[in-house]
DNA sequence: TACCAGGGCCTTT
DNA sequence: AAAGGCCATGGT
């Protein structure tokens, strides 16, 4: 899809950077403020209309917009970009198709108007551990609460990156600290639930290629196995952690949106492979809309 | 079945 | 400034 030569290498006060151009249905800003990711802040002082800095794979990198068509990724090779950012980024999915696929099988309006106004939300492909262990955080939460549990969980608990900036800590490392530690985080009741994925997951009880490879409905069901767990919260593990596009989280504002603009009868698994995406753009739209106070 | 469990953001009063 | 709603899951 993107040929090598619209990738450009260059340096930034010594940091390796990238620009990479003919991009197509992304924009920086509605992927990083869309409720999906807890890792990554906009950047104040920044030379690019938006920039937005934070923590993933290990790695702390900044991506920037200033055009639709054109991004900037510092603290990236071209080699980074291509093995990684591209895939993390979901660039390399034809969302032109995925948008056209879903129209074809919904044929609702409100939808198509959702899709338009977050025609620039891509889904990241974010580490399956850090989803699960995220969303588990997320539930019965806001975000900006979200966003500072997790960052007192990396800074306490996770890999050092350059002095600044930490990893997201590993199973091992949350089944060290303990469910005690993990409460003084603010973590609140979901302390047992972390600990609970955690162990799952260091013993291999919870094995996330099982999860890869099981179908919709067995991911799900291997999943809420883990206490604090339930199916929202799965749902969100398996589309933003293990690629499962067709995954449909229902939370509160996808439901109200789902009540208001489709029948009782309608079945979130007739939007096809990329119902996720459909998912994400209604979520987006109606918190947009919510802001308006309508 | 209905409620509560951390906590803090956000809106309304 | 103060009050109340909100939130996903499990347990009582």
């Amino acid at each position: 899809m993107l040929v090598k030569d619209e990738i450009k290498e260059f340096k930034e006060a010594g940091v390796p950077a990238v620009k990479i151009s003919g991009v197509e249905d992304f924009l920086v800003s509605q992927t990083f403020d869309c409720g999906q990711c807890f890792r990554f802040d906009p950047v104040g002082s920044t030379r690019h209309e938006v920039e937005y800095a934070g923590v993933a794979y290990g790695r702390y990198v900044r991506f920037a917009q200033d055009a639709p068509d054109e991004l900037y990724i510092y603290g990236a090779t071209e080699r980074d970009f291509v093995s990684l950012w591209r895939h993390y980024l979901g660039l390399d999915l034809d969302y032109g198709a995925i948008k056209r696929d879903l129209a074809l099988r919904s044929g609702s309006a409100a939808l198509a108007e959702a899709a338009k106004y977050g025609g620039g939300i891509r889904i990241l492909a974010q580490e399956p551990w850090e989803a699960v262990c995220s969303f588990i955080v997320s539930q019965n939460n806001n975000i900006p609460r979200i966003k500072k549990i997790i960052a007192a969980m990396c800074k306490n608990l996770g890999e050092d990156i350059d002095g600044e900036h930490f990893a997201f800590p590993s199973p091992e490392s949350i089944c060290r600290a303990g469910e005690s530690f993990i409460f003084s985080l603010r973590t609140g009741f979901r302390a047992k639930y972390i600990l609970d994925a955690a162990e799952k997951v260091r013993s291999g009880e919870l094995d996330f290629d099982a999860i890869r490879n099981a179908s919709p409905e067995e991911a799900e069901e291997l999943l809420c196995t883990v206490k604090g767990i339930g199916k929202k919260v799965a749902n969100c593990a398996l589309l933003y952690g293990f690629g499962k596009y067709d995954a449909f989280p229902v939370d509160v504002w996808v439901r109200r949106i789902l009540d208001k603009y489709f029948t009782p009868d309608f079945d979130p698994a007739s939007l096809g492979p990329y119902a996720g995406m459909a998912q994400q753009y209604l979520f987006y739209y109606e918190r947009y809309l919510g802001g308006q106070k309508q």
